[in-house]
DNA sequence: TCGTAATTAACAATCATTTTTATTTATTAT
DNA sequence: ATAATAAATAAAAATGATTGTTAATTACGA
């Protein structure tokens, strides 16, 4: 995600507005590596405006994904998580409390999918999820 | 997934019964590498016992799932796909429409967590996800 | 063949997300 | 600064995949 001045430029040159909620949430989402869902922006804007709808978080967080400016993704099956980390890079999640730390060694030296695919597959890129332990739960 | 006849006895040493509906459900599993979703496995059961109810798949499913003959996973957000192939492979999905393709390559001696992450993490594995496009998709 | 626990089908409930709509607000032009 | 208006908001309802409940049925060991 871009800084918030630039990003707040992004969003006028596409003919949207800059609302206080928006701007909280883009505070939430700035430098965030916790990969947060709906519910937990939701939770942290609640706190400065109360009055906020989950509905206004969906919406925002949908135009930012479309906007290239976060990522989408699922880990378990049952809610979607944001990056707000845009470059390539992988994860390792804690199969106990689900915390995802983000990998940014460069594997793609090492990783080719094997020529009799490749034929038939144009890549554009992969993304690889560790499975395990964090220390906090071993 | 075992055999049928394995899966028969499997299922037999756990206290549980074999119906036609489970059998069914079986056969639409049996070296099926599609990752169908329950509503993929229902429409096909469904061909043959049109009475069937979509209960009686996601528990079958979750039943499989839990005695580690099945393994779910998730590639768009919206439904979960189950893979009867439960050997370590990867995916390779095409993001047009939305195929997915087994990887058999082992990547495990080239793919390792920097020393300074696995200091805090127990990883028990690794599963890499290949974006692009297919054959007819391009 | 019978008894019984497991399974089934039908239905209701859940829960994350999306859609709808009326109201409010940010921004642009006057 | 004010007004016009397109976009965003909040509230509420809708959606859709999955899970839970229940009464009826069925598999299968005794
Ligand atoms: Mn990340
Ligand atoms: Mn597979
Ligand atoms: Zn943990
Ligand atoms: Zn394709």
């Amino acid at each position: 995600m871009e800084t918030i001045e630039k990003l707040t430029k992004t969003l006028r040159s596409h003919g949207m507005k800059i609302t206080p909620q928006r701007l909280m949430i883009f505070k939430v989402l700035e430098n965030n590596s916790s990969h947060p869902s709906a519910e937990d922006v939701y939770k942290r804007v609640k706190k400065v405006y109360p009055a906020v709808s989950f509905t206004t978080i969906y919406k925002t967080l949908e135009t930012l994904r479309k906007l290239g400016e976060v990522r989408e993704f699922t880990i378990d099956d049952d809610r979607k998580h944001y990056d707000p980390n845009t470059n390539i890079h992988h994860h390792a999640i804690c199969s106990t409390c689900k915390k995802i730390l983000d990998v940014f060694e460069d594997f793609s030296p090492h990783v080719k999918l094997p020529d009799f695919i490749e034929k038939d597959y144009t890549v554009s890129g992969f993304q690889i999820s560790f499975f395990g332990t964090c220390k906090e739960c071993n």
